[in-house]
DNA sequence: TTAATAATTGAATAGTTGCTCAATTTTTCA
DNA sequence: TGAAAAATTGAGCAACTATTCAATTATTAA
């Protein structure tokens, strides 16, 4: 009883109800990831940096959509951008792009 | 060299493009996340089951908002509901939901 | 049956978002 | 300098979404 009791609070902590504006972080973040065009201009950089006309041929849009999306993708920390004479590389900030995308593609495998 | 390649395929097996179909659902299971009073109703799950009453309550808002989040929770499969006489309980499908609102959140806080 | 409780559903509205088009910035090269 | 290439930015429109309100369904109890 008492462990099952403590073994509930060390989740709890982990899982912890988060405030109010957490609850919004998480929420624009997860906006970030609800498009399918975003997403497919991430997997675009999966396995190399690639510039802003390399994407645009990859996802078939125009530069100035790609462009749009990208700012997103950058305020919401999910890429980073390096610049080469007037070329601009982007590439993907952390692993937890691959990794919240992992997840999200387990979950409509598994039905 | 050879290795590297290996590597990279290997790598590709597992986060390979997906097609345009999972590209869209990944997308919608994403708008379920990107909203906040969705993902609060979620968090009222992760310890024990809720009826719908006891969701309103926790989250602050009208039964028939609560329910209809429910109904687009449940059609993402991320909920699941047992009925029990009038009342309607509510719990989380599986670990995935953990897991996605996890990653999120230690995405956010490290910054 | 009737009344009450619990929850679901449909319609309407206010707010949000993705794309296009046009204009602008930044950098390179002739 | 001037022109071209690469990318960014702002405005506007069409499509989508979260909430509210009202009506409805489903179950229990009197």
């Amino acid at each position: 009883m008492k462990k099952m009791k403590a073994e509930a609070e060390r989740h709890l902590e982990v899982f912890g109800e988060p405030n109010e504006d957490m609850l919004f972080d998480m929420a624009e973040l997860f906006k970030v990831f609800a498009d399918s065009t975003r997403i497919r201009i991430l997997y675009a950089m999966f396995e190399n940096e690639m510039n802003v006309s390399q994407i645009c041929d990859k996802v078939e849009m125009s530069i100035s959509a790609v462009s749009h999306q990208l700012r997103l993708l950058k305020q919401a920390k999910l890429v980073r951008c390096r610049r080469e004479g007037r070329k601009a590389y982007y590439m993907l900030a952390d692993d937890h792009v691959k990794t919240i995308i992992g997840m999200a593609k387990e979950h409509i495998e598994e039905d």
